[in-house]
This record gives C-alpha cells, structure tokens and sequence, in this order.
DNA sequence: TCACTAACATACGCAACGTATGCTTATTGA
DNA sequence: TCAATAAGCATACGTTGCGTATGTTAGTGA
C-alpha cells in the first residue's frame, strides 16, 4: 500500500464533498440541503467539511467557483464556433440562456447562490462570466460593428436579461416554444445596440 | 372597555406581523431572521404566526404581496407624469430600477424571494408588476409606437435588465453615476423595440 | 346566558449548524 | 531510521430555531 501523498487526498477530500454539495444543492436547495447526509454521502463525515470549508457557505463559495468556470468555457466553445463577432455574442448569450435553463445552475447559481452570499458581483469567480461579455462587447465597439456605449452596463444589462428569460422559460408549459421567444426577445432588444449601423 | 371586533384585532395582528417582517428580513435576510425575535418585537409570539400565516415561508408570502402592491402603485404614479406612451414606459422601468435599489426591496424581492418561494412568476401576486409592463408593451404596439414583438417574452427581459442593473448599483462605489449609466444603457437596449420606427 | 369556536400563548420534540476535543497518519529534521 | 509535530478528519457536545401539539382566553351566535 504505497503511502498517497497529503495534497492528493485532500483534493480527493475537497472533490467529493463539492459533487456531493452540487448533487444535493441542486435537487433540494440550499436551505433544504443537510450537511449530515451531504457529507455521509461522501463518505465522510462534517469534521472533514468544517476543516476543509470553514462553514457551510464556504462549500457554497467553492461549488459556486467550479461551476463558472465551467459555464465561462461553455461560452468560449459556443463563441468559437460563429462567423461573425455578432453572432459570436448572440451565440454566447443564447448559450447563457440554455445553461440557465439546467436546474443545477439555475438553483445555484441563480437562486441560492446570489440569496445566500450576496450579489453576484461580489463573488470572486463568478464575474468571469460577466467580464468575458464586456471584453466582447468592447471588442465589438472597437471593431465598430456597434455603436459605443458603457460595456459595463451594457453587460450587466443583457445578463440579467437572460437570467430572467431562464427563470420564466423554466416555469413555463411548453419550454421550447418560450425558448424560442426569448432569444427571439433578446435578439431584439440587442439590436438597439446596432441601431445606428442597421 | 369595548369590546373590539374580531376581524380588527386579527387585521391589527397580521399588520403588526408583516411589518416586523419587512424589518427582520430587510435587515438580516430572511434565513437569518428569527421567528422568536420577531414576533416578540410585534408584542406576540410564534404562536400568532403560526396561527395567521402558516408557517415562515407563509409569512414571507405576505409580506412580498405588501410590497408588490406598492411597487405596482409607484410605477403607475411614474408613469402618470410622463408626456408620451413610450416616455411613460421608460419612467416606469426607470422607477423600477430606482425601487430596485431599495435594500428592502432588494433583499427581499430580488434575493430572499426567488430562493425561498421559487421563481416570482409562480407567486400569485409578484406577476403584478410583470403583467403591468406586458400591457404597457401591448399598448405601444396598438399605437404603433414599437415593433411588433412577444410582449411576455419583452416584458421579462427588460424587467430582469432592471433587477441585474439595481444589484449592480447596489454594490458599486459611486450609486449615483451607475444609475445613471445604468438608465442610459437601458433606453439604448429598449431602442431595439422602435429601430423600425427611428 | 351558555356552549362553541377562533385567536393566540405555552410547552415540547427534533433537526441541523458550528465548535471543541480526540485520534490517526503523513511529513519533517536530525 | 525514528521520534516529534502538525495536518486531516472523526466524534461528541451545546445551542439555536422551526414546527406541532396542547392549553387558555375572549368573541360569537342561538
């Protein structure tokens, strides 16, 4: 049995705590979700997730941060694939709109995550997402494709925008019909950004 | 000592409860609002809330409504003292933005609210303002003074556009000059709705 | 006037968080 | 190689807070 090296198993430690934390976030909420059986179905017990993770929130922050990152390499995938700088934006932000739809990111990072630690501008990690679309949208200004504006704002504007299309097309009967209007919607309200150009 | 009615005393109770509330989860956030504490601060105990209400959710339930009600009633004042359909529809996002920023409002209508009830569109009442706007945007369309678009869908986008840009006041150094980019880059997205018409 | 019921208070059980303490095992320095 | 040390995690405990079950008082209708 060779002895496993300290950072390993700690990784290990941390990376089971997180799936399990993402698994029981998701399906039962935040509020709802016991830490007990979270880290029983880990295999190990709160004295691993109070000495790894300082709180429960601290769990929260650490699911959180993984999940962005996988939502801002979503996002990069879904930008490389278009033709234009346009409709690499359009892309990206449909893309957004599709990850939101998942219940898992819709629970925690929309609902719980902003509730429990507070705006999401606050976060460490969770402005990537954000960041990424005003770096795009002031290559776009540059590249004179639209007009110029405040790309902070502007990015700020078009997230919300597409967080609340999620919510609405989550709780919808007939979620591809409404999905389907809501890019539609989002397209329209982009153009105004175009509109000195159209 | 007259005796008081029955319906009085419970309307007085309610009130008294509701306002502790709005105060308890203003102030600390619905998780970390005690019910002891704020029933004791109303002169009552959990024995009244549970009674009235339910049970904690119950209680946010009632207050979300008192607000809803009065946000409705604000944006119709704003909108009253605009000159044209379509300046009215802005003062009304602009007043939904202002609200917004309101810690009371934020905490418990744009963080608490969504996480602990689910998303506003399945509350009975929060649909109010919501709906409000989707007449506001039919109308615009009677008169031709927009595109045709989805109204619901419209309607969604920009009120999520309003409730991202108030966090992102919120939490910003300088409130004063956000808001103000805030609103600019709002009237620049909603120029989408009329680019037909420009 | 008197049973009846609504409105609220009191008392209890239970679940869950956070901390303090203890044990086990990897790492370190001689 | 072998203590000594500290990190990593488990166990045990105290506290808080929700929800419910039960008790008590005051208004209501016949």
């Amino acid at each position: 049995m060779a002895a496993r090296r300290r950072s390993e198993m700690v990784e290990e430690t941390r990376g089971k705590l997180i799936a399990a934390a993402r698994r029981a976030f998701a399906a039962k909420g935040y509020a709802a979700s016991s830490m007990d059986e979270l880290t029983a179905e880990a295999g190990l017990t709160r004295g691993a997730l109070y000495h790894n993770f300082g709180d429960k929130k601290g769990l929260l922050q650490a699911v959180i941060d993984q999940i962005d990152a996988e939502m801002l390499a979503r996002m990069r995938v879904a930008n490389e694939k278009a033709q234009t700088p346009w409709l690499g934006f359009m892309a990206e932000n449909k893309a957004y709109i599709e990850m939101a739809l998942e219940p898992e990111i819709q629970r925690i990072m929309l609902l719980d995550g902003p509730a429990v630690l507070g705006d999401p501008s606050q976060w460490p990690n969770q402005t990537a997402c954000l960041r990424r679309t005003e770096d795009i949208i002031r290559g776009l200004m540059r590249d004179e494709t639209i007009m110029p504006v405040d790309a902070e704002a502007v990015a700020r504007l078009l997230n919300g925008a597409a967080l609340n299309a999620a919510l609405w097309i989550a709780a919808s009967d007939d979620p591809q019909a409404v999905f389907e209007k809501a890019v539609e919607a989002f397209q329209t309200l982009a153009a105004g950004l175009l509109r000195v150009r159209d």
